[in-house]
DNA sequence: AGAAATTTAGACACTCTTGTCTAATTCGTC
DNA sequence: GACGAATTAGACAAGAGTGTCTAAATTTCT
């Protein structure tokens, strides 16, 4: 009884199949249940393996539930590095250029099915369970923002931006392109394409006038220095 | 907490002392717990009242929970439209101004007790009622958004700010005054009053830079019209 | 094809929780 | 102090979920 998969979809075989296929049905179903209202036989049923297999692979409920999150802080932690890496350090059109990695970084790692439930378990049980969300908060936020942060100094240290605190710049730049969508992720929902875009571009319009050197197409006044680095 | 021991806090007498105190650990216990890991023994445990009790008030444990979260919706909105009140309408100096706004609007709606619980309550169970969170919507966020937005365009119109779009300058007045607080709001801890204070200078003091009329310092000199209405 | 490993369905004991019921106690009020 | 309403502790049946066990079936590898 491996639920009604469509008919093309052959299931997966072989020990290695079957351990993803429960990681990704445990992922979906302690973050749509909570920990406490997950049961193992939905689980199961949703991964297309009987029970015992689950207990044969991890153990008890805790210690699945556990490596979940494990392996989602590692695949969001991997995703959000691959994104700093496009980050414009040489933008040509400032403001366009991080809108679009804005856009990026909220589609690929923030709205994306892995950061969704991610940011759902911590939400949910981060209370319950403090030594592991301790090491989610050093491995994820305390590695990737002072990252992000990184970039923004450098690109302050170009002559793009004007920048005092780049830890802080870092927040808010990812803050304010998130702006319109706090609501959405809330109910646990997930932003269309077109809000995310317009979320993102409202908020970079805003961090560059903020941080912005005057000298954007829009207000063209005296500069000094056109700061190449 | 006021289980069986505490010789000067005597317990609450009366039919409605009971209902609040009922009401009160379970928020706490449905907030602490989820809604599937809460059982109504503890609530009776944490509320000092019989099991029965509760039953005989709330009928049972969903109508507790719904009961709970249209509490919390309620109050906090009060608690917000009441802080909307104090909104700098004619600032003296308008960074310093904002800033006690978003510092009050953190500290007695988004970090308080009520907040804190309502935003895991959403966060947790949202997806499970959609009715009564599509309510919580429209109650909360679709009442208090305007009511901030029309605040921020009469900022404007009087002069003191440069707002294209009140309704996103509000929220990202809102995103970036919390900006440093994410982490902690995610793990579902409580900001120091300092680490507020830090996170609405910091985002406020970005807020007028984006949004601010360029006079910088030298503010009250001369806004030709006095815009009261 | 055959051996070893894995997976499966189902039964099982055990625990926990809900919601009801009852009889005794306490409270609020006169 | 006495009456009616509310509260209490505890027992209870019913149901659900966890984790174990078994024997049969299936897959994988040689």
């Amino acid at each position: 009884m491996k639920l009604n998969v469509s008919p093309d979809i052959i299931p997966p075989r072989g020990h290695e199949a079957k351990r993803v296929s429960i990681m990704d049905a445990a992922g979906e179903v302690f973050c749509r249940e909570s920990f406490a209202g997950a049961n193992i036989d939905m689980i199961a049923a949703e991964a297309g393996v009987s029970r015992q297999t689950i207990y044969n692979h991890h153990g008890d409920k805790e210690k699945l539930f556990v490596a979940i999150v494990r392996d989602l802080t590692e695949r969001c932690n991997a995703g959000i590095f691959a994104t700093i890496s496009t980050f414009p350090d040489q933008p040509k059109d400032l403001e366009a250029d991080l809108i679009a990695f804005a856009v990026r970084m909220n589609r690929k790692c923030i709205c994306n099915r892995d950061g969704k439930f991610l940011r759902k378990l911590i939400q949910t049980e981060g209370e319950r369970y403090p030594e592991l969300f301790a090491e989610w908060r050093e491995q994820g936020p305390g590695r990737t923002w002072p990252a992000i942060a990184a970039r923004f100094a450098r690109l302050a240290h170009a002559g793009f931006l004007d920048i005092e605190d780049p830890d802080v710049a870092a927040r808010q730049f990812l803050a304010l392109a998130n702006a319109e969508l706090q609501t959405t992720f809330m109910l646990g929902g997930t932003p269309t394409d077109d809000e995310v875009l317009q979320s993102a571009t409202h908020g970079v319009r805003t961090f560059v006038r903020a941080f912005g050197k005057r000298q954007p197409a829009a207000h063209a006044q005296k500069h000094s220095a056109l700061a190449g680095g």
